[in-house]
DNA sequence: TGGCAGGCCAATT
DNA sequence: AATTGGCCTGCC
């Protein structure tokens, strides 16, 4: 039962009620693929972490949420978090009605939204993805922070921060390899170590406009185009980019004839990657 | 059981 | 400038 393994939800002092008007689907969410520690802990209790902040959120019904935050941390980390202030619902009702598939893709995929993630721990994490599935991307991340994040004690559980720049390189080979980050470990220790030696660099970055934002991240071994842009977008909510991997290419293949249809979707083309993306890993496209 | 996985990089044309 | 092989290692 629910209550007796959380009471601490059905706390008034410890949780809140709150009402999400927008599209919102937890679920979606963490499978989107942006974003690598967000679980579903239990049925229908979600976890995210950002920072040192843990939330335990879920959804009620309707518009209603439980989130086990106070009042504050809601409306000033975990709203811009989740992007509520932007209206979804508006922007795939923009979708052109010509555009067959990301209308399909769209309405599949309602309720995901683009999280506004750290850019540093969006930018490793990015690193790590590559040649790995989704799993094999969360557990490996899941490993550096057990073994170089701080301690977070929650009612519920233990979790560990996202390893700094400074801790991430002082780490020694031994054990990055323990972390399964195969032939990435010289990526993530000489990133980590130009991040550290620039502690304003990721700033920086904040203010370039997209190009040079994407240029000045390849600069960073073990980053090309695609970890850059996914960087972008999920670090930086730079949401006129849209990344290319595999399932995108397909995409690109199969139904927009080979041509890249994400100029045509401006500042809104980073949202529908995702839609599409999500909905083209769910129907197994090959 | 092996092949493959949300790429990147360097060597080769 | 464009193409291609190699790379660590966990997962299905």
């Amino acid at each position: 039962m629910f209550i007796k393994k959380f009471p601490f939800i059905e706390r008034k002092e410890k949780s809140m009620h709150i009402f999400i008007r927008d599209e919102f689907d937890l679920y979606k969410i963490i499978h989107s693929g942006q974003c690598f520690r967000a679980v579903e802990i239990n049925d229908g209790l979600f976890r995210f972490i950002t920072g040192r902040h843990v939330l335990y959120i879920r959804h009620i019904q309707g518009i209603r949420y439980d989130v086990s935050c106070s009042p504050y941390l809601w409306n000033h980390l975990w709203k811009p978090y989740f992007d509520l202030s932007e209206n979804y619902e508006a922007i795939r009702n923009s979708i052109s009605p010509n555009d067959h598939y990301l209308q399909k893709a769209a309405d599949y995929s309602r309720g995901i939204r683009i999280l506004r993630q750290d850019p540093w721990e969006t930018l490793i994490t990015f690193i790590i993805s590559q040649r790995k599935s989704i799993p094999a991307i969360a557990s490996a991340v899941e490993k550096l922070c057990q073994k170089a994040g701080e301690e977070i004690k929650t009612p519920l559980e233990i979790l560990y921060t996202f390893p700094t720049p400074q801790k991430l390189s002082s780490l020694s080979q031994e054990d990055l390899k323990a972390c399964s980050l195969g032939y990435r470990i010289p990526y993530i220790s000489k990133s980590a170590e130009i991040i550290k030696k620039s502690p304003h660099l990721l700033k920086d970055m904040a203010t370039y406009d997209d190009e040079k934002l994407l240029n000045a991240l390849m600069e960073l071994p073990g980053v090309g185009i695609k970890v850059a842009n996914c960087t972008a977008l999920f670090g930086f909510h730079r949401t006129a980019l849209a990344p290319v991997d595999v399932w995108i290419q397909r995409v690109i293949d199969q139904k927009y004839e080979g041509s890249n249809p994400f100029p045509t979707y401006g500042q809104k083309a980073g949202i529908m990657q995702q839609y599409l993306f999500y909905y083209a890993q769910s129907t197994g496209m090959k």
